[in-house]
DNA sequence: TTGTTAGTTAGCAAGACTTGCAAATTAGGT
DNA sequence: ACCTAATTTGCAAGTCTTGCTAACTAACAA
């Protein structure tokens, strides 16, 4: 995503007005790595704008991502995210904390279907699914073994 | 997915029954590659078996995922879709008629994320976007070119 | 065959997420 | 300060899926 000054030029040179919704939104996405739902956003743009409607956040969330300034993630989690990083990036989830990491995969570009015809493709999208180092650490703190160790204190 | 046979025997080896609408949705699934909606199965089930509810449909669905026997997949399109080929394949969509493939993927296996510090990966997936093969002939066949040169006739 | 009962089904209500709509509001130019 | 088209709100509604429960039935035993 481009930042919140370019993009309000850009919305400006599209005859849109920009207002201080808009001007919230693109700032809390700015540089954000949470992909965040909408209904996060919302929470924290209520936050610093008391009344601001969970249907301009939704607004202004799809106007940025038909502008190409946002890249839409759906995990089969039953809420869309959005992602302000539009490099050629992919995605490490968590299935213990449920967080989202943005990730660089070598080669991933270069991955071909092998069976499917003729198929032209024109994006590829990697999703790893496991487990973060976070929780992987917080585990070990919790093991059993551990926790008798503790316990014998 | 194994075959009906075969999941009417694990089944009732897990004290569960054997009913006609189990045994209709396991046929339906079975060498399914179409990667249908519960809704589709809903439809299709309805004209075999009228009074079958989409309830049934659901409820079996998510009992072969628990069991896995089927793959879901979560494509952002507003409907889970229902893969009973659970192979290690990834997925080819089609942008133009949203048409799903199975497709073997060289290589994804051993895609790591890049920069996600010590992510313990356990599945990774790919989804392909672009034009299959049927949309790409179909678009030659109408492009302005080839229309020009039918309409001299 | 009949009876028993735990597992299933059907149908509807409700929940989660997102969008449509129309009235009220407002940014940006005159 | 005034106009007007764009925007925001709030609510209703739409889509997909699940919760709930009364009615039903497969499976097993006598």
């Amino acid at each position: 995503m481009h930042s919140p000054a370019e993009l309000a030029t850009q919305f400006r040179s599209m005859g849109r007005k920009l207002t201080p919704q808009r001007q919230l939104i693109f700032s809390l996405l700015h540089n954000n790595e949470t992909h965040p739902t909408a209904e996060n956003l919302y929470g924290i743009a209520s936050a610093q704008m008391p009344g601001i409607s969970l249907r301009t956040v939704y607004q202004t969330l799809n106007e940025l991502a038909e502008m190409g300034e946002l890249q839409l993630i759906d995990l089969g989690e039953g809420g869309m995210r959005f992602d302000p990083n539009i490099d050629d990036h992919h995605h490490a989830v968590c299935s213990v904390c449920g967080k989202i990491r943005d990730v660089h995969v070598k080669g991933a570009s270069s991955l071909k279907p092998n069976d499917a015809g003729d198929f032209m493709v024109s994006d590829v999208g990697v999703v790893f699914r496991g487990k973060c180092s976070d929780c992987e650490s917080r585990a070990v703190k919790r093991s059993p073994v551990l926790q008798a160790k503790v316990s014998k204190k």
